[in-house]
DNA sequence: AACTTAAATTACTCGTCAGTAAATTAATGA
DNA sequence: TCATTAATTTACTGACGAGTAATTTAAGTT
């Protein structure tokens, strides 16, 4: 039950003394707001820490406001209740795949190209907190709103993935294959690594994903079977 | 709260009339224990599926007792706590995988041969309600005891997949790999399937197995870019 | 029939935890 | 200075659910 800092920091914005107290009403309005948003990414990150740490379950709301220095009345004051923390977790895990589709999607010249740095991003985004969340959050424990929700963002990425593949076949830089089989076993070979990778592992996320693209740009099988001749 | 079957299934063992009591003591005891096994794998596999539709945490043991027509204390009864109710599930998925192995192992004839009946059987278990539980039961749900068995039989498992891939590099029936992160990756592209298979799918699990086993072996990139360098 | 053991139930305890009401303190504004 | 609004706390409720004690019913055993 160690209290880290609190979420009151006052040192990161010191009032400072020459500075007369409100020459436009607008900043200090906007200073206001962006502390408050501050405060809430806060204890959303604190609890996907928790969440991480111990599970959905096994984190009380209690658990999440001490991390921060704090009592459990504020995490409602700040986010809804567990379900919308939850929520936010993985939206926030979601958010930071969709920036690697964003970067990706101009850069590469083939569509396989441009699939293999979506996939370096995606393991990146896999072994943080956020991406344990967005993993590993059962759509069970969120209500129908918040869970239809969860499986439309879901979609949003194995679509995604899926678009890259038709555009691979399309481009002749992917071999023909079926795009919605492809991409689950993609995205899933991608997703479990959630399920093993703990903090410090021997091999970076980017070393990781570059095994992970030799195996599914070349496969298994050695070059002299390509051509059949045994 | 459908009151289904009850575990005391008289009508499944019915007293022939004309049978003298007792003929031997020790089948009446071997047929009486095998009935309590079958009453408490019939627990068991009613916690795998009331798990797989409501997660662990949201079943509670009066649900499961309830979904065999029984009362609560009895789950105490045949299975030690709702841990080890859990543990027993994942032995049973864990069981399925192992199967596999088995019958694959004396079977094929090159190593990758063999890889791929695995991964066939693999992806048959997991699509079941036990295979569920062993890819989503967190250990963290555990205590220590339980989790330490766990994982001790996950890694055998993935000894198994890697063993496969290094006896295939040796006979040449696998190109040159990781085979740590290769089987990482095999199997977590496997174990998502439990992630979104349901019930009614398209696919059947040979199916899906087949597509995997297809990217697995041959990989995305067309002949045509096999023999370019780059 | 009397005794022992197992099977199953009812009716509880006890802790945990999500969520809330009400009070308090600090900041903002007129 | 006074009023209003936000930030934060204390102290609670209420439910749910794991696990247990005590009891009853049934089934073997001698």
């Amino acid at each position: 039950m160690l209290k880290t800092r609190s979420l009151t920091a006052k040192s990161v914005t010191p009032p400072r003394r020459g500075r007369p107290p409100s020459l436009s009403p607008w900043r200090d309005v906007a200073a206001r707001d962006a502390e408050r948003e501050r405060k809430r990414t806060a204890l959303i990150r604190a609890a996907a820490q928790a969440f991480r740490a111990n599970g959905f379950h096994n984190t009380s709301l209690d658990d999440v406001a001490a991390a921060v220095g704090v009592t459990k009345p504020l995490v409602y004051h700040y986010v809804g209740n567990k379900q919308q923390l939850l929520f936010e977790c993985f939206c926030t895990g979601v958010e930071q795949i969709r920036a690697a589709f964003k970067t990706a999607e101009h850069s590469g010249t083939t569509a396989r190209e441009r699939l293999v740095r979506v996939l370096a991003g995606y393991a990146e985004a896999i072994t943080g907190d956020f991406g344990w969340c967005m993993v590993r959050a059962e759509d069970l424990d969120l209500d129908a709103a918040l869970s239809s929700r969860v499986k439309q963002l879901k979609s949003e990425i194995d679509q995604g993935l899926r678009r890259l593949l038709r555009a691979g076949i399309e481009d002749g830089s992917i071999r023909g294959c079926d795009p919605k089989m492809t991409a689950f076993a993609v995205a899933g070979a991608l997703n479990w690594i959630a399920h093993w990778h703990r903090g410090r592992e021997a091999l970076t996320p980017a070393e990781i994903a570059a095994r992970f693209i030799d195996l599914f740009e070349l496969g298994l099988a050695p070059r002299a079977d390509r051509s059949r001749r045994r």
